[in-house]
This record gives structure tokens, C-alpha cells and sequence, in this order.
DNA sequence: CTGCGTGCAAAGTATTTGCAAACCG
DNA sequence: CGGTTTGCAAATACTTTGCACGCAG
């Protein structure tokens, strides 16, 4: 699990206080293979806070979103769900519908930044983000029939 | 403007029963470059139509999102934005922040395909779908210094 | 100290649901 | 005619906001 040292030394960087309720949000996500929702959280930090509010852990996520240290993942239903890659490099997500588990893909195999170079030159625009996510059944999953 | 026996046999394609609501939601579509939300397709159906409900459109919006026809774009501000591309290849979406049109990338240049492979073959996953949206500023939008 | 961070309560609002009436095929 | 489709009203539920107190630096 993440220790408090490093989550303290990101906060800081990003210019947020270290307060204990944000040390354990990077430390819970961190330690997560899967995607959580805000109320998956809340869940989660009520075994380590007796006063914590929802709307807490929502301005939380949402700074850490903001601050690129936690990925959005989409989902039908259109709730926010949060992912924390330790991962630093560009890359993308592989989502598991089935269990929620999210894998890294990587960068090189993506090809994006030569697509946001290639868009600019042909239409003059300014690619500024993108939203790459790639969803299926994972290979655990798979293999216990939990295909949809 | 799509014309409505073309919309009428897209939705028979569907399955779908051709109704006067239904038809007027694919020709407005067509006919925006710019993505658009529930309501603004509710607005625009109430010039057309005296008796026209908000959870019609949602429904209809849905069900032509589910069958393909329509895609789903994302704003951070979380509410569902619906653009309808009449190019059938597999593509993605450029969109501007800016003005909110969307144009076409084409799909040679994506690479997606080639990355669901890969990632089956290492991991034993399944790929069932994706989302790739690029978000950026047109050149349009940046000639007119729309630029954020 | 001093301003950022948080709890609590309450609001906001996009989206969904239930049901009866209208309509397509 | 019979099952879809739609209008209307009401409900849902996620997320946000306001304000006062508490805590990090």
C-alpha cells in the first residue's frame, strides 16, 4: 500500500495541504486493482474516520481528478468512477466490465500522439486531451464463465 | 437534411416502429455538426411537434445510442451529449471545446483494432468496446481566438 | 494566526419510471 | 386489433453548494 510519506510528497506538489482524509484516499485508491465510485470510497474511509462527509470525498476526488493523479472511468450507468494508476507513463486502461479490475496499456502500443499530431496538421486544430478507454471481459473472468 | 424514408429505414433496420418523433430526432441529428444534449434535441423536436415530452427524447436518444446509430460524447460537466455521424466506418470523434462540432477521424489512423488484439493475446481478455474521443480547439475556433 | 479543509444539511438537476392514452403496422 | 410508443407527473439519486467550525502550515 501506498505509505503516507509519498502520498504527503504528492499533495504537496500539487499544492494541497496534507490532511489525514486525503492521505487515505490516495492510500485506499492505490491500493485498489478496480474502479471505484465516490460512495465506494466514502465506504471504504468510514473504517478509518468517524466524521467523514460524502461531499468531502467528492472535493477530494475531484482535486486528485483534476490534478491528474486520478483517472476517470466511464461507465453506462454515468456515475463518476475513479482510478488511481501508480503508473506515471501516458498510457490507457483496459476496463473489465465483469469485475471492475482495470489494467494498464501501454503507451507505445497506443499511437495516440502521433493521431493528435496528424489531427492538428490536417485541420489546423489544437488537441488538447482525449479520452481513451478500452472495455471487455478480462482474461480471470473469462475463464469463470463470467462473460456477459 | 437526411430524409425521412431514409431515417424510416434506419429504424426499420433497427426494428424499430417509425415514428413521426423518432424519424425528426435522426434528421436533426444529421443535420447538426455539433453534439447536443437531451434537452437542446427537446427544444428544437418543439418546433416540429405541441406535444412532445423530455423522456421521449431520452428514450429515443437511448435506444438509437444502443443501436449504434448515435454516439455518446463526454464533457466534464457529466450530462449526455448525442452526435450522430452518417459515416458508417468505424471512426472517431474530434471534438471542439470551443464551437462543440465534431469531425470525423478516420480510422486508419487509429490503430484500435491492432491494440484489441494485442491486448487479448498478452492478457486472454476480451475486448468489447471502446470509447476514443480527442477534445481540442478547431481551427476555426483558434483563427477566431476562441482558444482557452 | 489565517486561510484552507471539512461536516452537515439542504439544494440542484439530469435522468428515469409508472401508467394510461394514442398510435403504428 | 395488439403491442409499442408517448405524455405527464412524480420520483430517483448522484453530485454540488452554503456556511460555520476546525485544523494544517
Amino acid at each position: 500500500m501506498m505509505d503516507r510519506h509519498r502520498a504527503g510528497a504528492i499533495l504537496k506538489e500539487l499544492q494541497l495541504k496534507t490532511t489525514p482524509k486525503r492521505v487515505e484516499v490516495m492510500r485506499l485508491l492505490a491500493a485498489e486493482p478496480s474502479f471505484l465510485s465516490a460512495d465506494d470510497v466514502w465506504q471504504r474511509l468510514k473504517s478509518s474516520f468517524t466524521h467523514i462527509g460524502l461531499p468531502t470525498v467528492y472535493r477530494i476526488l475531484d482535486e486528485l481528478t483534476g490534478a491528474g493523479v486520478i483517472t476517470r472511468i466511464f461507465l453506462p450507468d454515468r456515475k463518476q468512477y475513479y482510478f488511481l494508476c501508480t503508473n506515471q507513463e501516458h498510457h490507457h486502461h483496459f476496463v473489465c466490465e465483469s469485475c471492475r479490475r482495470v489494467e494498464d496499456v501501454e503507451q507505445e502500443q497506443c499511437g495516440l500522439d502521433g493521431l493528435a499530431r496528424e489531427i492538428s496538421r490536417r485541420s489546423g486544430a489544437r488537441v488538447t486531451s482525449h479520452i481513451l478507454q478500452i472495455n471487455g471481459v478480462c482474461g480471470t473472468c473469462l475463464k469463470e464463465g463470467a462473460a456477459v
